[in-house]
DNA sequence: TTGAAAAATGAACAACGTTCATTTACTTTG
DNA sequence: CAAAGTAAATGAACGTTGTTCATTTTTCAA
């Protein structure tokens, strides 16, 4: 049925304008601008053709958060020319707050807002693959710097969530306008100057 | 004048009762729930009543944010019987997560969510008192645990907000959900696993 | 008692996510 | 080719939200 597979990629199609009009008004207007009407209106089409795309506004934002972390792993194919782990993860913390600096909403969909993990349990899916690949490249990379000696007496898990907080904790503060205000010498710096002191600290332990 | 004495404390007594309000709907039910109408119904007044006290409701949630910092100052009291530096500092994040852990919806508000620095911006206010006075009992305990020969080579402040970060990021994965579904062995005690991995780090540092 | 000032009200507005009866467009069939 | 049937698209309508403000009610000094 050549018509019914037309049909089936037009249906694609519409899907992925939708998205790009989605995409688009969230990275220029921010989250609360990104309205169903918003996007329905940048692509010419009605309120109620989303909805025939998509179950609610959960699975348009599950959708870009997705895309982020797309972005993010393609953020991540630097790493690979980085062969000494130590040096990679360093490198990792480096790329992942540079992303969450230059994509400050998308950070926060990805990590912090509830939207995407709503419409994980909404479809009744445990597991947030999106993050449980990004969690695995840091866990790989720190079980590979305890291979070569490094972290002795620490768990590998652990450890790497711990960094994750670290670098995550940083960019949430900062994303989230906790920095200023807090009477800091360099708020501008707060965190590249933070992230130098933790890069002391795993060349000691 | 005595009766503009008591009608100034009738003003502050409607004000405290609709913060009351408030404040029981937020612990209770979370933040969406707590709208202008069911703060006004829980109280028994109407919702202009509710405007004659407060700008907006950034600034209702900006008073509750406020109230989570007293709260927050005083579950750190424990720690005044804690003479040494570096113990208090282990005690201190030890408090600050169980805080995070008792009352999620509340540490959002005062670490994550837009409202209060909105509120802040509106009234022109630069400074960020309550997260101020908060980082500064952190500040100063790494001044002293380097004053006793602690932490060498580091700058106390730049490290103050690491540590900061670390706890913060910790407790704001776990409050948006994103330590369940990576594959993490006991999601339920990563937060304290990763903390004790950071605990043998200082020791080291 | 009265009238001005203060306090409280709740209907109304715009914008939001969401639904669904209706209309429009397309495809298949006789 | 026309008619019937199916799929797609529509946008008015609903219930909530934060917010405003003309109106009503209450308070209190004169």
């Amino acid at each position: 049925m050549g018509t019914a597979d037309r049909k089936a990629k037009e249906k694609d199609d519409l899907k992925a304008l939708i998205l790009k009009g989605a995409k688009k008004l969230f990275v220029d207007k921010g989250v609360e601008q990104t309205t169903i009407r918003s996007i329905a209106d940048s692509i010419d089409y009605s309120v109620g053709t989303v909805y025939l795309h998509f179950k609610d506004k959960n699975a348009i934002l599950h959708s870009l958060h997705t895309q982020g972390f797309s972005q993010l792993s393609a953020d991540f194919k630097v790493l690979y020319n980085v062969n000494d782990p130590m040096e990679r993860l360093k490198a990792l913390g480096k790329v992942y707050i540079q992303f969450a600096g230059a994509n400050p909403d998308m950070y926060d969909l990805m990590f912090t807002l509830k939207a995407p993990m709503e419409f994980l349990d909404a479809i009744n899916e445990e597991e947030w693959n999106e993050g449980k690949a990004t969690f695995e490249v840091l866990h790989t990379t720190v079980k590979q710097c305890m291979a070569i000696g490094h972290f002795t007496g620490h768990k590998s898990e652990p450890l790497a969530f711990m960094i994750w907080s670290l670098v995550h904790g940083m960019c949430s503060l900062e994303i989230s306008k906790r920095c200023t205000g807090v009477n800091i010498k360099n708020p501008e710096h707060i965190v590249a100057n933070a992230y130098a002191e933790f890069l002391k600290i795993i060349d000691k332990i």
